[in-house]
DNA sequence: CTGGTTACCGAACGATCGGTCAAATACTGC
DNA sequence: GCAGTATTTGACCGATCGTTCGGTAACCAG
């Protein structure tokens, strides 16, 4: 075990990436192109490294891809943990579990990006939709209660109604950019906006 | 130049394949592993040909990617082109543009679904990505004379607005299966629905 | 300085990629 | 039947895929 701190930057050589720093350039790259398009060359060329030694930090390709899923898998459920998830009437709770799941993809946004483009060609990304599955079913429970306790217009299909939601939420990774012209909090807002209270002036 | 009908089925031989036929198995592989994920090989197993003679019928992997996302591409903008989205309140005229794209997206479902997934990594997933962009910029236009005419909520910002309408549309082909619960025309009232009235009962 | 660990590299591996080609087969009109 | 076209095939191409490995600098504790 070492004293020093881990990866000191050498002054006289390229800047050393601690591992956190490579996984956000990875994910950057898996984003861009695809990660089925996306070659350990190219990723080597991202970082300044080379194919081989980007196998001393990590042992594959799906490992990258793995560790960048389970980030955003472990921020969503999160989420449905958090106390104003659990208690009151259901559509504010369903209000609650929408609004924090737009904050955590904005804050997450290239790891929610990949989980959301999984398409199941390996391990990891069936492991990934299995997860996604699990989420959606929470939600779409939260949604039957609060049609239930008479909170949601009841003359729409209940899992209609939630897929459409999660979608909604879920587009937000195809055009949000954090550089762009609104902050989560505005998009989150909006969202809620929407979903609750519909486009039309009133 | 032959008189006889294209490609009848022989009987004692495998099925033969009308080139739609042949699209639409492409076209299903596509989509469920991702276009650059999917090998020749594995069009050629899924159709019961060689690898070899697909490009008997078509030049190049590509070709079939382009092929399939045109026809989205052209129904799309066909919408756009129906006398309801040029006439009447922009609302209305609105209204009409996401039930029509909600109605193609699931008439169309393979190819809007490969359409909307593009990355651009070749010519034909640039080209798509810019049609895209110019479907994306009319319906925009939309949303903001509606806003101007008085009959769109004016406490969103515009580019917001539009940005979820079009993730709540979209977002579509990530669940959508015809065989499912819900009927097209369903589906589309229920986008409608959502997206002007909101989800709260009133 | 020395020894050991950390970080990196170039070269190469077998596998698979999209694509080509000449030859063989199936089918048609006659 | 035959001639000719339409379709399919297996063998093969160079390129690139993810991965491995032996070696080599860089760095740090003593």
């Amino acid at each position: 075990m070492t004293t020093t701190p881990a990866n000191p930057r050498g002054p006289g050589r390229p800047a050393r990436y601690t591992p956190e720093e490579l996984q956000r350039v990875v994910v950057q790259e898996f984003i861009s192109r695809g990660y089925d398009a996306t070659s350990m060359e190219d990723l080597a060329r991202a970082t300044g490294l080379t194919k081989s030694s980007f196998y001393y930090h990590f042992s594959s390709k799906e490992e990258l891809l793995r560790l960048a899923v389970t980030r955003a898998v472990d921020a969503l459920f999160a989420v449905l943990d958090e106390p104003a998830c659990g208690e009151g009437p259901a559509i504010e709770r369903l209000e609650h579990a929408v609004r924090r799941s737009a904050q955590v993809l904005v804050e997450l946004l290239p790891n929610v990006t990949l989980l959301l483009r999984v398409r199941g060609n390996t391990d990891t990304e069936r492991w990934a939709l299995t997860k996604r599955r699990e989420f959606d079913q929470q939600l779409a429970a939260l949604v039957q209660n609060a049609i239930d306790e008479g909170d949601v217009r009841a003359d729409l299909d209940p899992h209609l109604v939630t897929r459409l939601l999660f979608g909604l939420v879920n587009s937000v990774v195809e055009w949000f950019r954090p550089s762009g012209a609104h902050s989560a909090d505005e998009l989150a807002e909006g969202i809620v906006a929407l979903a609750f209270d519909g486009l039309r002036s009133r």
